[in-house]
DNA sequence: TATCTAACGTTATATCATAACAGTCAAGGC
DNA sequence: GCCTTGACTGTTATGATATAACGTTAGATA
């Protein structure tokens, strides 16, 4: 269940390079503030680990690597910063992983789906908007009333469908 | 966590009454030797279980059942159980209640929303085409193969709505 | 500076899930 | 009928995920 490794020099298609990590840590110290929210160290750095991770972290994969950074060693120090992004709009919880991921486009009022690929483990935000719109009508014709939703879908990314061919 | 408790007498409008829990019982015997599974006391006994149950049942909850009844009282008993009926399209795993609910429509082949209730704990499940469609769509324009979803509402179903009015 | 509160780190514990192995049982080949 | 075989059940043990509770620290406020 490990993330699977990848060679010095090669890095996911749709995975944040360093270059916009750096911005979209400025946008979520922006947005926190905004939100009278303090993007603290610790918070700070959980989001950067996440930024630069390949596919979705565990809680506990998150909490090793603060820890030998200095920060707590203990889980709540993990939970807490991720439970934090999460509230806050800067990060997902995947549930299928029990795992959280960085969000893609922080800043946008989002629903988003998630695509998992069973081989290479990453984990691609795709845009929920016509998913979340069909899901509401059927909410709405069962008399429910939604307040948010989880859409994870299991599969095949393109680039392991191609290297299997 | 627990589920709301009832006063003997109500019964939740969309959980299925003792009459149905039969016919159901009967059409998976069927489901299941069609697909050269067998239906065994434990998963028979677990299946009826999760019929009668108000809301989603944690793997936990049904294996302190089974156990008063004879059956294992050690936590494979339950889990082995509940992953044949989801494998048989017998029941669902809800990931954000860590849960297990019967399916309301074996036999189909179907794509399911579950839509979970924050006030009474329900879960309800619905039909699903739309939005599985919405999401295959998504998929499909970034590349990806689906396999299987999962798609979980969280919000308050139309009962608690109305009586909280 | 004094005060207040959010955030942090810790210990301890709860909750969810699976690996590995031994005994049981029913179906099918001889 | 009897044996082989594989599916099923139950157990012990352990792993993995998540939170409660509490004392301390550090930022904001007045
Ligand atoms: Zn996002
Ligand atoms: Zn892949
Ligand atoms: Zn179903
Ligand atoms: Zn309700």
């Amino acid at each position: 269940m490990t993330p699977q490794d990848h060679g010095p020099g090669f890095c996911c298609a749709d995975h944040s390079g360093a270059a916009n990590v750096t911005a979209i840590l400025t946008e979520a110290e922006t947005r926190a503030r905004a939100q009278g929210a303090r993007l603290t160290p610790v918070r700070r750095r959980t989001l950067e680990i996440l930024l630069q991770a390949h596919g979705a972290l565990g809680a506990y994969e998150v909490l090793e690597k603060l820890s030998t950074e200095g920060f707590g060693s203990q889980p709540p120090v993990a939970y807490r910063a991720l439970n934090f992004l999460v509230d806050h709009g800067l990060a997902h919880r995947i549930r299928r992983l029990n795992a959280f991921t960085a969000c893609a486009h922080p800043g946008h009022d989002h629903r988003a789906a998630f695509l998992i690929c069973e081989s290479c483990n990453s984990v691609t935000e795709a845009d929920a908007g016509a998913v979340s719109a069909a899901l509401d009508q059927a909410a709405q014709s069962a008399g429910f009333h939604l307040n948010r939703a989880t859409i994870e879908a299991v599969g095949q990314c393109s680039a392991c469908r191609d290297s299997a061919a």
